[in-house]
DNA sequence: CCTACCGATCGGTAGG
DNA sequence: CCTACCGATCGGTAGG
């Protein structure tokens, strides 16, 4: 009956390694650098995980899962499809802000998955894209929205959206929240003058 | 006086590497990779290269020059900041889709360029980002564009655009100039129905 | 968790 | 453009 806030070594290596596959991508990054970070040898990471494969697999897959348990949940609570829409990208900046390292291997090395881990990756950002899609179709229903090329459109609004872990400062001046506010104000409303 | 259109045997290993760092990154695709895709053996691609580091750099910097160069025709030929936006975009896309290998390496590789050459490759891209924030300044004042944060704006735009790598399909129903003036839609009045 | 090690592969060079 | 090769490093295993 352990009452410790310990983290277990195996989630050490994933936090390590997180942050190592970010800074120098999951290739470049060697066992020996994640095992050296931990004050151990290479040798002794395999008494917690099977393969370096594996540990790319828990870290994009466990994202993925925040990401649609978000959408869900989003889903769940809200009506209309503006709200539903702001409280999604919310709800997505704040799960990048809350772990940047995972975010961005999550977002940019899930490509090194292997060949089965991958399809089945592919398969679960097209379900979180789908969510979008669903939202985007119902705010055009609902006549908040202008009817658009749908794929396109959440195409685009992930793309700003996942682009914060390229420039996002967890000690700069923007907290999460303002950014998914000025991001959606930018993706309903965009550039042009409403009152010229 | 040769009037043979012959590409060079340096320029088949950059265009072939462009395809494999693409595929499969610049530190996976190895240079036994580029050698057999070209029917010879790894070393004999030194005696017209320097190293993998150059072919990477070659790519970079090629693409960098394509787009100042575009973005400064750009401000050259047009006046109205909506117009030079437009245009913008309208080239950039251009440039991506005109050789997608070489523009995924340039926004997707750059980071494995050696510390010195990287340096110069961010300066390259703060200059080409500065160019759209002019462009945003420009619009503010003359009253055609909403005042926003002009850095992230441009860094909204620019994910959107730059995405289009992920995506694009040269035998898919859209061609660049319809994907440009998507783009260029959804950035100057969003995704909400103007008339509601 | 360590020592000791393996086979494979890497970028690159020498010398022709 | 090739053969022959180098030192370095990789992910991972055996055995304790």
């Amino acid at each position: 009956m352990q009452i410790e806030t310990q983290i277990s070594r195996k989630d050490q290596i994933i936090q390590t390694a997180s942050k190592l596959f970010r800074l120098k991508s999951y290739e470049a990054a060697s066992m020996r650098d994640i095992a050296s970070e931990l004050g151990i040898e290479a040798a002794s990471l395999y008494s917690h995980i099977k393969s370096k494969d594996e540990i790319l697999e828990i870290i994009c897959f466990r994202k993925a899962e925040e990401f649609l348990n978000a959408i869900a949940e989003v889903n769940d609570i809200y009506f209309d499809a503006e709200e539903k829409l702001r409280m999604a990208i919310k709800n997505h900046v704040r799960i990048i802000a809350s772990d940047l390292d995972a975010a961005t291997v999550f977002l940019r090395e899930w490509r090194y998955l292997s060949s089965e881990k991958l399809k089945e990756f592919v398969s679960l950002r097209h379900k979180y894209e789908n969510e979008y899609r669903i939202i985007i179709h119902q705010g055009e229903n609902e006549n908040v929205f202008d009817t658009v090329d749908v794929k396109f459109a959440v195409l685009t609004i992930l793309s700003a959206v996942n682009w914060i872990v390229e420039w996002y400062n967890p000690k700069g001046s923007m907290v999460p929240d303002e950014i998914a506010d000025n991001l959606t104000g930018f993706i309903l409303t965009g550039l042009k003058k409403k009152t010229a």
